[in-house]
DNA sequence: GCGAGCTTGGTGACATGTCAACAAGTCGGT
DNA sequence: ACCGACTTGTTGACATGTCACCAAGCTCGC
């Protein structure tokens, strides 16, 4: 094994900053989140993909390939989200393993209530604390790493 | 309620991919740190942190304290941490409540062997990705949203 | 020096996430 | 039509994180 190239002051400073920067941002988040809305991030992030579809419905695995989420961990999060009257299930009308998805009129109600609230807290404690080049360096630069990881490369690889 | 400003195209790119890099970000770093090393992230974290103290000791509430995480949340980890023989715990010498949570050999061991190649991954993964601005604005971003999220305002608030 | 009120760390109950295994359904070659 | 391989969603066991509460110890005014 090569002699390891340890992060040098700016890197540091970076990838310190990045990780405690998400985890502070995930607390107040959460707290506003569930104080306003009664809401986890999970939650919130579930009824919000489901309500940017056409007919608010999704198949299971679309909805947990979009999330980036296993379809267990999801199935498990849909039971209590039905329990609480957020969702419903459906039989997929051609595929008879499949499972279709659907945002109940409450889970509307709730993802309707908590949305406003919840991008001003996003603005508050990020977004508007950044120049416009520091939200367009973000925006590329997240890009870039998502690409990468989602294994479609921008230039051929070494 | 005010009417809510929505994110605009370019905030929207920022605080999605800032999500999904987060999110792939995470699973690829932890899937290389338990294959490699058998540790999972919050064991790395728990691990580095006791590793750059002077003596890898530290109070139990101090530790909790840099890591942002609960004390409860600390306990439970190094109950289990404690069992694989990485941590153990010492009486505080003053103050009879106090705990010192302490690296064992085999921790030191095990942070030693795990630190090159997650320093790696996340190089391979992030930092390499990134341009010396990029890491700069990054760092200076973050430190930002931090600095305001710890309560600690840079110049006079509202 | 003592008692009210705080701090510290731990605990149990519960919520959430992961993993391996499984049943049922689909698909494709023959 | 059928069989083997794959896909889909669920489940149970277990790991992890949260929350409320508690016992023990500290602190400070009196």
């Amino acid at each position: 094994m090569d002699a390891p190239r340890w992060l040098d002051e700016r890197e540091n400073r970076a990838w310190r900053g990045y990780r405690r920067m998400r985890r502070l941002l995930d607390l107040e988040l959460a707290r506003d989140l569930m104080q306003d809305a009664g809401l986890s991030e999970p939650d919130y992030d579930v009824l919000s993909d489901l309500s940017e579809t056409p007919d608010q419905r999704l198949r299971l695995s679309e909805l947990a390939d979009r999330m980036l989420w296993s379809r267990s961990r999801l199935s498990h999060h849909l039971a209590r989200m039905q329990q609480r009257g957020l969702v419903t299930r459906e039989e997929h009308p051609s595929d008879g393993r499949g499972s279709i998805v659907v945002l109940t009129p409450a889970g509307r109600a709730a993802i309707g209530a908590a949305a406003p609230g919840h991008v001003a807290a996003v603005r508050r404690h990020l977004i508007d604390l950044l120049t416009p080049e520091e939200i367009d360096a973000l925006g590329a630069l997240t890009q870039r790493v998502v690409d990468r990881l989602s294994g479609r490369p921008t230039a051929a690889e070494g």
